[in-house]
DNA sequence: TCTGGGGTCCTAGGACCC
DNA sequence: TCTGGGGTCCTAGGACCC
């Protein structure tokens, strides 16, 4: 007996942030539009009612686009990309900053909306989740269709659905017909839809393998595919090697994980400008309590402590480094994870400029749980 | 004009224990 | 005394994702 294959959907939510920035400034639809830089201003409404926005031109400082309108995108502006370099690219693009509570706000409009019609969801972030579809009685366009209104219904923004008989591939697919889109793919479908495609389009494939495969002459997941398993092991480990020649195959059975618990929980902030340990280091301990009690704050208001606590570095060069000090028992107050941090500061290179500064907690408990006892199950033998 | 912030997972080596 | 091996925990770094 065989099993059935599984009916796994992606949905991924259309330029979320700067969509639903448009929600909000609807005047602005059809307009190259970018969202970030944390010194951004948000637009002036004048006496008239009309509204001043920024331009990427106007931008000074640090920051990476966060999210870009698909007019954007076409100037070659697109996520993660320096500000800087993009206002060269698009100086009159408007530019808006980041608003992270109106998305959350969206990000749970649409989940709940899916929710309602597919319970079995796996959250993958902000403005994208994995949903199992498997055990619905109806077709895979008409779900997709009614998932898509829905969502459109209550949020007022559009999404792309991929549907494949895993993650992996439905992964790929709501990516190949966006925005708005509906992609279907079985499994004999692979060789055609799925194998002209770039490496870097399997979520796992990221730049780094991309340049390593270019290097082996493999740049199609077709040519993945053709490669020699035994090749693949030998330049990537055993583990990444089989898990590439069973990609390229479309082979994933990663299950749609409805819950989890987060493993770690951080702050990080990157300098205005650099900052010496030793000139600096009074604004530099600033800094660092500041963080210490944001994290704090975080666990706290979730519910959670932890034992490793770790601090990051990342010098003028961009190096990085990082120092990990695990604790006998968890802490979640400021005071606790400062002292931590300063065990870890101490072990640190501390000669060079830094550009930024983190903190985390690892290692999460939920101190109003017991842990779980040590003694063996009730009907369980003591072996 | 370089390169944010919040995460997860994997690997590898050393300590320590049995 | 020497040798061998497995398991777990901790630390550090790196790739990758949204």
């Amino acid at each position: 007996m065989t099993a059935p294959p599984r009916r796994i959907a992606h949905l991924d939510m259309d330029a979320f942030y700067a969509s639903v920035e448009l929600l909000r400034y609807p005047e602005l639809r059809g307009q190259p539009v970018v969202i970030g830089g944390r010194s951004t201003q948000p637009p002036t409404t004048a006496a008239d009612g009309s509204r001043r926005y920024a331009r990427l031109a106007d931008y000074k400082g640090r920051g990476v686009i966060t999210t870009s309108t698909y007019e954007a995108r076409a100037l070659g502006v697109f996520s993660a990309m320096g500000m800087m370099k993009a206002a060269r690219l698009a100086p009159a693009a408007i530019l808006l900053p980041a608003d992270f509570d109106a998305y959350r706000h969206y990000s749970r409009l649409f989940k709940a909306a899916v929710a309602a019609i597919a319970p079995q969801i796996e959250d993958r972030g902000i403005d994208e989740i994995y949903i199992d579809l498997t055990e619905l009685p109806e077709d895979s366009l008409a779900l997709a269709r009614r998932i898509k209104q829905a969502v459109r219904d209550t949020t007022g923004l559009s999404c792309s659905i991929g549907i494949a008989p895993n993650k992996l591939l439905a992964k790929i697919c709501s990516d190949l017909d966006k925005p708005d889109g509906i992609t279907l793919l079985a499994m004999a479908d692979v060789p055609a839809r799925i194998w002209p495609l770039p490496v870097r389009k399997i979520n796992g494939i990221g730049p780094k393998a991309t340049e390593r495969l270019a290097a082996l002459g493999i740049a199609t997941i077709a040519d993945l595919a053709a490669a020699d398993p035994a090749v693949l092991r030998r330049h990537f480990g055993p583990g990444y090697g089989t898990w590439l020649h069973d990609a390229a195959r479309g082979l994933d059975e990663r299950p749609v994980v409805t819950s989890s618990e987060p493993k770690s929980i951080s702050r990080e902030t990157t300098f205005e400008r650099d900052l010496h340990p030793r000139q600096d280091r009074a604004v530099l301990a600033e800094i660092f309590t500041d963080l210490c009690e944001r994290v704090a704050g975080d666990l706290r208001r979730k519910g959670y402590a932890g034992r490793t606590v770790g601090i990051k570095l990342r010098y003028d060069d961009f190096h990085t480094v990082t120092r990990d000090h695990t604790l006998a028992a968890a802490v979640a107050d400021a005071a606790a994870i400062r002292r931590a941090a300063g065990e870890c500061l101490k072990r640190a290179p501390l000669d060079k400029r830094l550009r930024l500064l983190g903190v985390r907690v690892g290692a999460l408990e939920r101190p109003d749980e017991t842990p779980a006892p040590a003694t063996p199950a009730q009907g369980e033998l003591p072996l």
